[in-house]
Order: structure tokens, then sequence, then C-alpha cells
DNA sequence: ACCTATTATTTTGCATTCATTTTTTGTCAT
DNA sequence: ATGACAAAAAATGAATGCAAAATAATAGGT
């Protein structure tokens, strides 16, 4: 006899194992991705339960499946598990936000560095381009797009240093502070901006000469600004409404 | 006795990427340790299958938290899950190793370069003492207990960094190439030694003049080399026999 | 009424069960 | 014999079931 199975479209993903971004096959899989993304999305507030039987309505699952992706999850410092009292939503502290920051700073110095030992010029140019892209958000007061196109170029000297076990660890790490970062970017004064502006040409300036040790002092302290400027927008995050955009 | 207010306090589960927490609450968490350590100290030989059926009668549990263990250990990369297949223990190949032992220089040098920031004169002190303790080691030829305070000298430099954020990734990427890097260790000619010795004593001297950078760089290269002579021991391993000891 | 003790409900953690898929074993044809 | 195919066995992935714990709801005492 057959059992009652939600016929809930769980369309399964037969991509690549893995050594990308997008992990998938199995159910487990499937989940993991989904919600993982749900957490990091902030639908669930800081701090709150885990409600397992409802993402499992959610997702059209059984509990099997989505208890293992809660452990990943875990394991991953996005959620808590405490005994016999379920997931909670880890909320960070301006401690572990500081934390964190630091370690992205560490990653993002030492993909400079690396990169300077492979990069092309070719892979100097695309991000040149990119640089001047974001000159012109910069210029335009578009927030979003800088936000994005800054994004890209920092991927882009990641992607340069040739070392997916770094890649992967940035994602991961990014993946954690990825809803702070992105409201922290609405923190950025535009004599923040200006300051980025400068300290990006610096970073190309090392790059292109293939500096690596004074690139990883530049990335660094450019994701030590960062840092302060995104801490300093949870500290007082009253004063800034979505402007631009 | 009993309190009707929801303990909203914070029964800290440090269930994240652990390396030297030894405690578990859940049956899964204990699994997961014991099981971390089954894999890690080479008792499943490398790309073998994990014999779950094995493993569950071994713990003496159901397969369900072993289950969840395993997605964990994958999620951490020491073992690789395949569709329908079953989990296997991840190979590292020559690539993967190098990547691992950058990824580790870099938090290293990140761990320099934020020590410098908080690091005490007592600490200096106490790391001074181990450095001298290696010394002592080095001149005796005491393989086994050089590697060991070597080992303490990175940790205290880690965790003088004020970052449990970093130490925990630092752990779970150490343990990753841990069997690796111990039989690496023997492959340490003593002229390695001696060039190890000299960057030991470059880091403690930037160290006590907190210059970051140039720790940042030494720690780096420091590295490097230590990856170039583990990786030398795996392309040839044949040279070395277990001589010291 | 308010606080505490007791009971009912929900939730959690793990074991067990079930449907598929994979792997092994056995059989037959070439 | 060797190889291909088919059936049996085992293993995997996920769902369900069940005991213990936690949370909520209710009753009782002051």
């Amino acid at each position: 006899m057959k059992s009652t199975i939600p016929d809930d479209g769980v369309p399964i993903t037969p991509s690549a194992t893995n050594g990308g971004d997008r992990e998938a096959a199995s159910l487990h899989g499937e989940v993991l991705l989904r919600l993982r993304d749900y957490v990091v999305e902030g639908n669930i507030p800081d701090g709150a339960r885990v409600p397992e039987r409802q993402l499992c309505e959610m997702f059209g699952i059984s509990r099997t499946p989505l208890r293992e992706a809660l452990k990943v999850l875990a394991s991953e410092g996005l959620i808590e598990l405490l005994p016999n009292r379920g997931a909670r939503i880890r909320q960070l502290s301006q401690r572990d936000l500081e934390e964190l920051f630091d370690v992205m700073a560490g990653l993002e110095s030492l993909a400079g560095r690396l990169a300077c030992e492979a990069i092309t010029d070719e892979e100097i140019t695309a991000i040149e381009q990119l640089h001047y892209e974001m000159y012109g958000r910069y210029l335009h007061r578009d927030m979003h797009g800088y936000f994005q196109t800054n994004q890209r170029i920092h991927e882009s000297i990641v992607a340069a240093a040739r070392n997916e076990t770094l890649k992967t660890a940035y994602a991961n790490f990014a993946g954690r502070i990825r809803r702070v970062r992105y409201s922290a970017n609405f923190a950025r004064k535009r004599q923040r901006w200006a300051e980025a502006m400068r300290e990006h040409e610096a970073i190309l300036d090392a790059l292109r000469r293939r500096a690596a040790s004074e690139l990883s002092d530049i990335l660094f302290q450019h994701l030590r600004n960062k840092r302060m400027a995104a801490i300093e927008h949870l500290t007082e995050p009253q004063e800034d409404a979505p402007a631009a955009l």
C-alpha cells in the first residue's frame, strides 16, 4: 500500500555533486540549501525557535532530512542546538560580528596574497572593468549597484586565488553575515564611499604589481574599515532610511 | 521550584564546528565526536566506504544519529556523500592538501596580525618559554616533542588573537589535515628543522615588536615552507623510516 | 486574585520500518 | 571459460512510530 506522499513539487536538481557552490542531490541536500537560504534571508527572527514541524510541512518532507539539515546548519554556525529544546536561530552579538568580519578580512587578505601568484592579465583587466563600473555607480549614487559590483570584485579576487577550499570557506563565512553585511551597506555614508573607492584603487594597483604582501595588508585594512562601518551602523541604525534604490 | 519563566538564557551548546570541545549532551553530539576521531585517526582507509551498519553496532546506536553525524562530517570535508551510494572517506589529493595548507597559512597569518593588537607581555613570555623548550627538543633531536611544542606555539598565537571564530575555524581545518600533518612531521629533515627554528625566532621578534604586517608575512611564509615539506614528504614517502622516536 | 503544583499537550530524540536503488550472486548463452 | 542478463541480497534514503522531555494549560492552596 502506497503511503500518502505529498505531491508538493520538490524538484530534485541533478546538479554537480560538489566543487562549485550549489551542492545538491538527495532530498537532504535540497532541503539543506533551501533551509539555509530561508534562515539567511531572515525569515525567522533572531534567537527564535526553528519550527521543525512547520518547516516539514512547508518543504513537504518528513522530519528526518530536515533534522539532518539542521545539524549541518548548526555546524556552520547559523543556528544553535539546545539539548532537548530544539534549534534556535543563532543571534550574533556585536563581538561575534567583529570576529566574523576579521576572519573574512583574513581570508580576503589571503586571497589577495595568493591571487598575486596566479592571476592573469585578463583577470586583472576584468577587475579593472568592474572597478570602473563601480566608480560609475559611485558617481551616480547607485548604492545597490555599487554594493553588487563591489561584491563581484571581491569574489573575483577570491576566484583568482585558485583555491577552492578558500572559496568555500569564504562563501561559508560570507553567508553567516550576509544579512548584516547587506543592511550595513545602507549605512555607508558618502564619506566612507570615497574612502572605499581610494582603497579599491590601491588594491588594483597592488594587484597589477603582484605585490602580495602589500595587497594582503591593504585588503585586511579595507575589510577592517568595512567592519567598522558595519558595527557603527548596528550601534546606531536609526539615522539612515532606505535612500537609494 | 519550577519557574514558569521560559529559560531563555543561553545554555550554551557550542555545537559549531569544534575542534577541542570534548562535551556533548545529545547522543548525536557524542557520536559526532567519536566518529570524527575514528575517521581522523585513520581507522578507515582513504576512499573506502563508511560502513554504516557496522558503526551503528560499534557505537550501539541506530542509524539515525549516525547518519546525522555523517552529514556534519561531510560538511566539514572529512567524508564525501555519494547519492544512493553512501559515504566514503574523502581522499585528499595533493592539490587539496596544498589548498588546505594555504588556508591554514592564511588563518595563522591572520592570527598573528590580530595577536599583535591584543597580546600581553605575559603571553609573549609564555611563547618565549615554549620557544626555548622547542629549541631544547631541537638540540636533542626529539622530533615528537619538537612537534608538540611547535603546535603549542602556534596554538598560543591563535589564542592570543582573541577570536573564537578564528580559533574554531583553525581547529576545523587543522583536523582535516591532522593525519597528513603528523606523518609529514617525520619527513622533516634536519635542514628544515634549522630553517624552521630561524623562522620561529623571526616570529617571536615580530611579535615582541607587535609588527602586525611583518608577522603576518613571516607566518604565511613559515606555513608555506611547512606546506612544501609536507608535500615533498607525500611525493616521496619511501626514503624516511621512523628514525627518531 | 496570585502563585504553585499537577495534568495535558506538544515537541524532541532516537529507533524502527518501508520503498528504492545498488551491489552481489547465480544462471544461461555464446 | 567468459560475458551478459536476471534474480536475490544488502544498503541507502526517507517516513513513521514511540518514549522521554519540555512547554502549555488547568486546578488547587493561601
